[in-house]
DNA sequence: CGTTGCATGTAAGGTGTTACATGATTAC
DNA sequence: GTAATCATGTAACACCTTACATGCAACG
C-alpha cells in the first residue's frame, strides 16, 4: 500500500466541528471576499489576476463561477443580483457570511502547511539539456527570464500603487515577497548560464 | 471573447509533422525514458520521485501507468514482459523508440517556453494576514522554512552524490539550481519575518 | 506474523480547462 | 461597423488523484 493517506474520516467527537474539506481554490476565492467587498465572479476574477497570480495561479471565469456557486451553498457566500442603469446584463455579486468568514479564518489558522506546488516547465527542460543544443538551452533561460523580469517589475509597481494603505497590510507583504522571488529567478537563470559556460569550456584542470 | 486561444488546429502544411499535442507530464515521463535506460513504472514513479520532485511535482503510480500506455499507443515506447527470477509478480518494462527520441527531443527544443505554475500555500495564508494572529503567521512561515531547508539540504546531498558522472551534466545543473532555489526560499521566509516584525512595532517615524 | 517494499492495474470521482452561447455598451 | 469590454453560464472533456484489488518476498 504505497498510496494511502488516512484521512481521520470526518466525526471529530470533539467540541469543533469540522472544516468542510474544499478545494484550495475554493479557499483561495473565498479569501478575496473576506477583505469584506461585494463583488461579481467577474470582478473576482480581474482581481485575482493581478493579485493572486504572483504566487497562486489564477482560476479560469467558469471555475470562479462554480466555486461561487458552491460557497453559496456550503453557507459561505450570499449573492443578490443588481440591475444595471446604463442597460447592459444585469450582474450577481456575492458578499461573505458570518460562516464564511468563520470558516476562512479557521482554514488559514489550522490548514496544515503544505509545500508549494511547483510545475517548472523550464527547469525540466534543461534537465532533459542532452537533448537539447547549447545554444537552445540559452534561448530557454533566455525566455524564462523574461518572464520572471517582467514579473518581479510589475511587483514593484503594485507595492508603490499600495503604500500606505494599512488595508493591504498583508497583500503588500506579498508583494514584496514576489518582488524578491522573481528577483531571484531571474538571478538563477543567471547562475545556471555560467554554470552551462563552465560545463562546456570545461574548466577542469 | 476572453477565455480564447487559437491553436493553428494541426495541418501544418510545411514540410514539419506536427508533434502530438501532450500533457507535460506525458513529456517529462518520455524524457526520463530519454536516458536510454529501460524501466518498469514502478521504478520510473522512484526516480521521478527524487530527481523531478525538485522542480516538477511527481506524478502518481496510476497516471505514469496510463502514461505509459498512451506513449506506446503513440510508438514512443515499446514494453516487453520480465519474468522475476526470484518468483514476484512479472514487471512490465519499457524502452523509448527512434520515434520516441525524435518527438522528445523536439518538444525540448520547439515547445513554447511557458511560465512555471506556482501553487504557493504558505503565501496564500499570508496574503490573508488579516485573519490570522501575527504568532499563526510566524508559524506558517516557519513550517514552510523547515520545508525549504530540507530540500535544499536534499539537493546538496544529491550533488554530492552525483558529480562527474558526465551522464548526468544536466541534471546536476538542474539540482545546483534547486540547491539555491530553496535556499532563496528559505531566505525569502527570513525577509518576510522580518517585514512582519517591522509591520508589528510599527516603524513609522 | 505483521509491516514494508515490490509490482500492476481498474474504477470512481474531483479538479480545472477550453469552447461555445448570448447580448448589450463603449471606443476606434 | 467591428472590435473590445463587460457579464454569466453550460457542456464537454482532459488531467490527475484516491481508493481498492491482488499477491509475493524479505525483514524484524
Amino acid at each position: 500500500m504505497v498510496e494511502k493517506k488516512s484521512k481521520a474520516k470526518e466525526s471529530a467527537p470533539d467540541g469543533e466541528a469540522e472544516l468542510p474539506a474544499l478545494p484550495a481554490t475554493s479557499w483561495a476565492v473565498l479569501g478575496l471576499l473576506s477583505f469584506g467587498e461585494e463583488l461579481s465572479g467577474y470582478d473576482l476574477k480581474k482581481w485575482s489576476d493581478w493579485s493572486l497570480r504572483f504566487f497562486y495561479w489564477s482560476p479560469s471565469f467558469s471555475q470562479i463561477y462554480s466555486e461561487l456557486k458552491r460557497l453559496e451553498k456550503a453557507g459561505f457566500a450570499t449573492s443578490r443580483m443588481v440591475a444595471q442603469e446604463t442597460g447592459s446584463r444585469d450582474k450577481r455579486v456575492y458578499r461573505i457570511t458570518g460562516e464564511g468568514m468563520d470558516a476562512v479564518r479557521r482554514w488559514a489558522r489550522e490548514a496544515p502547511v503544505d509545500p508549494p506546488v511547483l510545475k517548472h516547465g523550464p527547469m525540466l527542460r534543461i534537465w532533459l539539456g542532452h537533448l537539447l543544443e547549447p545554444e537552445q538551452l540559452r534561448e530557454v533561460l533566455a525566455r524564462h527570464r523574461e518572464f520572471a523580469e517582467t514579473m518581479r517589475l510589475r511587483a514593484e509597481v503594485d507595492i508603490e500603487g499600495a503604500r500606505s494603505e494599512a488595508a493591504w497590510a498583508y497583500p503588500t507583504l506579498t508583494l514584496k515577497w514576489a518582488e524578491r522571488y522573481y528577483r531571484s529567478e531571474r538571478d538563477l537563470v543567471d547562475g545556471m548560464l555560467a554554470d552551462i559556460e563552465e560545463l562546456e569550456n570545461g574548466t577542469r584542470p
